[in-house]
DNA sequence: TGTACATCAGTGAACGCGCGTTCACTGATGTAC
DNA sequence: TGTACATCAGTGAACGCGCGTTCACTGATGTAC
């Protein structure tokens, strides 16, 4: 396993320790000298790899939007059985993300890293939103033409419900204690806004 | 205006320099030091008004949902004119005190200060949520009780929807540009989600 | 197979910095007489 | 009104610490002959 002198993988090892430190004291408590001795190197061991410390944050970020959007399109895969049904899993497929990949989610939201000095961050978020956006953009078609809100819209209002599920309820957050599981919070209230476009009957 | 040796007001002025420091840094890039320095004091003084630098940012997550709590009571008005009117106002009182007080917002729900070493920090709290818990059951009177789900979760699901268009589209914050005001985004949102609970007509 | 050598991943010491916190102190303020 | 004194808010120097980053180096690895 002790490859000795040389690492084998360091890299990855990095940005593994990283994940762990960003998990469990989130991007800010981060250092590059912890995430260092976690993978049991120098702490200047890390510039073979990464131009500093933002640099290492930015690649769990970017492996983090990888896994998301991949997630993502297997959920919503192409819209089976439909449209609705397929939709409504890019929803659980959202929370299912965030309490697998903590530290993937808190990277990408919850960082702060620019995405005008990341560019291939820019590049690699697009995708994953684009995912939502076209699962929104199918459901959309299924609304009468004249009084049906835009897709980005509400793309963006279920984004911001999953989000706010998250940052809420599902860490330990201030003040804002539920008897409800995320899961069933989310859902239901997915399953509310659903009928409110006249998506699902009004009963059930 | 300068009072000398001693300064008249330090304690509210560390408060204010706090949180003029937290809405550019964020709750993690906020330093004591740097607030005592603001104010035009030594970093030691700090200490003759707070235990500490963790005890300052308690102080500012204090007063915010002080001012939050008086904020979403003047916005709720007793249910007037109507509890779906009044509601729908705490929405929009929500979005506006995220906007006018970022660093008061910030301290409260991203600076991740544990509930159980601020228990005053719980009980202003708790008082906070209640005012939005006592909208959401009045309104919830109105729908047929043998379906209406638990006023404590659709109060959940839009504080979290708005939580969300705060985090996601109120900072300029990753991927999830939009080409809608959060304002229009939230309206529009908790509009659709009453709908689908019956209390908005099905068009409008 | 064995030797010489280039490559380059990781070392270890050092740097300057700003942090939170402590301490003995000082001097402005306000009260008692 | 004037003086003596207690209070206590703020000073300034110092501390130990961990941070990100740099640098000349070393020694394991892999290739050429």
């Amino acid at each position: 396993m002790k490859h000795g002198y040389h690492h084998g993988n360091l890299r990855q090892a990095l940005v593994d320790a990283a994940l762990a430190l960003i998990a469990e004291r989130g991007p800010t408590g981060f250092t590059l000298s912890e995430a260092a001795k976690r993978a049991d190197v120098t702490p200047a061991a890390v510039y073979r790899h990464f131009a500093g410390r933002d640099d290492l944050i930015a690649e769990v970020a970017r492996q983090g939007y990888d896994i998301f959007a991949a997630l993502m399109e297997f959920a919503y895969d192409d819209g089976k059985p439909t449209a609705l049904a397929a939709f409504e899993a890019t929803g659980r497929a959202y929370l299912a993300f965030a309490r697998k990949y903590p530290g993937h989610y808190m990277a990408m939201f919850e960082s702060g890293l620019s995405f005008n000095a990341h560019p291939d961050l820019a590049l690699v978020a697009g995708k994953a939103r684009a995912v939502l956006e076209r699962a929104a953009e199918k459901l959309s078609d299924q609304m009468p033409p004249d009084r049906r809100p835009p897709a980005t819209m509400f793309s963006a209002h279920v984004w911001a419900m999953s989000h706010g599920v998250v940052e809420l309820y599902m860490r330990g957050a201030p003040g804002a204690k539920s008897p409800f599981t995320p899961e069933d919070l989310l859902e239901a209230g997915i399953g509310i806004y659903l009928r409110g476009l006249g998506l699902l009957p009004p009963d059930c």
